[in-house]
RNA sequence: UCCCCGCUAGCUCAAUGGCAGAGCGUUCGGCUGUUAACCGAAAUGUUGGUGGUUCGAGUCCACCGCGGGGAGCCA
């Protein structure tokens, strides 16, 4: 394995004149006449190690093998470059074949590919300029979420991917069964007769993959007092869109001791801080995207790194809407959801930077949000970013138990299967708040990549998960 | 799931119902150290699938599949 210190980023930092050994990936290669030039990677930086073979240095047959996608070791001398593009090079001594590309086959050819075609050869597409840019940026980006939540004192909590409580109601689910779907059991008698009998599963009882671990995370927030989720999630969805993945990873803060505004305080510090971040650790990369698949990425992440959010209720966007010159598809009228033609337009054109949208009726948000004294707006808020919409939805919590209970019963739900959750409001109850961040929603910000489906590293789509 | 657009060489795309094309990549040759190198030549096709209309279908029609954009749902 590689050591630290014999990655290609660190022999590009080494003097001329060191002897090292590289490995790495052929990316291209361009033959003059009495010298070959070898761009290698290995994925640890942005930037190629150049390569120089004099002509008579290797032998034919081995020169032949050092084609683009071969995976080779380089051992030479590293010199200071005499032309522009790089400030050292290695100059070949000996190379060695570890396993080399047809040409005529190998797909990742040097020359600009889209999107669409690089996704059906994703076991190929990370060793692509854009795709090692993507996973060096989401490495990055996880680690500074961590980061920023243990500086703060916040505790990791691993919530269950298996869930029994088909209550979260963030949409569809996917069941999760041990039963023979070719013969499944039913109950012979009662009112229940001819139902799938989940008694006889492997649970006892229906199960299925989270869809949030936000109730679970509060179980943990009133006893740690801050705490975080980091794991994926899977919503069952029929959505086909550029923003929509089957499976995707969440990261769930959840706070004691914390209502609305400090829950906007949060949101907006931690969303400075890890753009801050990868600014810092992945600059190369993101001067790729910026050149090569949005030239805005830059500055509009400087600007976001170092401007204040916009805050208005969604009452007063409401407002805006009305005197927006323009009509609407959807039609504005408080009460009504915001759409995405709303969204966008609040974002990219009257605020241009992200937008935390607070305190939305209650019928149109989730349960468990707290309920304001005008009793018919909740302290709900969505984090809007330019380009991509909704990427942060979170609320201060129901802490009071009557409240709760009543909000529970009047949205037609079960209150026995909230009997937990509940008693978290009886026994030592705290206001609390949380948010939800979507990574791979961050990661296109970041990016500029278009469609969700490339910034992950195996998309899982409605009718589609290869790989 | 709904609306719109698309599917032709390895890739990106042309082709009035009448001989299947180009650029890039690949191969070969040239070129004084190149940077998405450059110059010249060559090879490369079950036109997404199944039916249908027609003397004749890449082109028109039907259904299916896949992809893209927009919408809904949301992170």
């Amino acid at each position: 394995m590689l050591e630290p210190g014999r990655y290609i980023k660190d022999i590009l930092r080494q003097a001329p004149g060191t002897a090292v050994t590289a490995h790495g990936w052929v990316k291209t290669r361009r033959d003059s006449k009495g010298v070959h030039f070898v761009q290698l990677n290995d994925g640890s930086c942005f930037q190629d190690l150049q390569v120089v073979i004099e002509a008579g240095t290797l032998a034919e047959a081995v020169l032949k093998q050092v084609t683009t996608g071969a995976c080779i070791r380089v051992e030479g001398d590293l010199v200071e470059s005499p032309a522009a593009g790089q400030a050292v090079e290695l100059r070949a001594r000996a190379i060695h074949i570890f396993g080399e590309a047809d040409p005529a086959t190998y797909p990742l050819q040097k020359k600009g590919h889209t999107m669409e075609f690089l996704r059906e050869i994703a076991h190929l597409r990370v060793r692509s300029n854009t795709f090692g840019a993507v996973f060096r940026v989401r490495n990055a980006l996880s680690f500074a979420i961590h980061r920023f939540f243990q500086e703060r004192g916040f505790l990791y909590v691993h919530t269950p991917i298996i869930t029994t409580s088909d209550a979260e109601g963030a949409g569809a689910m996917f069941g999760v069964t041990t039963l023979d779907l070719m013969n499944l059991p039913r109950i012979a008698q009662g009112p229940q007769a001819g139902q799938v009998d989940f008694s006889q599963d492997f649970f006892g009882k229906p199960a299925h993959l989270t869809v949030s671990g936000q109730l679970e995370a509060e179980i943990f927030a009133l006893a740690f007092a801050n705490v975080y989720t980091f794991g994926p999630t899977f919503r069952a969805e029929n959505s086909n869109t550029p923003r929509h993945l089957a499976e995707f990873w969440m990261i769930e803060p959840e706070m004691a001791f914390c209502d609305l505004a400090g829950n906007m305080r949060l949101a907006e510090e931690f969303l400075k801080y890890i753009i801050q971040y990868v600014m810092e650790h992945c600059l190369p990369d993101l001067e790729f995207f910026n050149k090569r698949i949005d030239d805005t990425v830059l500055q509009t992440l400087e600007h976001v790194a170092t401007s204040d959010f916009a805050h208005i209720t969604y009452t007063e966007a409401i407002s805006l809407l009305e005197k927006a010159p323009r009509t609407w598809e959807f039609p504005v009228y408080w009460g009504a959801d915001l759409q995405s033609e709303h969204e966008r337009y609040l974002t990219e054109e009257t605020f241009r930077r992200p937008v935390i949208v607070t305190d939305y009726p209650r019928e149109i948000k989730a349960f468990y949000m707290r309920l304001n004294d005008d009793g018919r707006t909740v302290r709900a808020m969505d984090v809007l970013a330019p380009r991509i919409g909704e990427i942060i939805g979170g609320s201060q919590r129901e802490e009071r138990y009557d409240v709760l209970r009543d909000k529970i019963r009047q949205q037609g739900l079960d209150e026995r299967a909230y009997w937990w959750y509940l008693e978290l409001r009886k026994y030592g109850s705290a206001p609390h708040a949380g948010f939800g961040l979507g990574l791979e929603r961050m990661l296109m910000y970041l990016t500029g990549m278009k469609n969700i489906r490339d910034v992950i590293p195996f998309p899982r789509t409605p009718g589609y998960a290869e790989f």
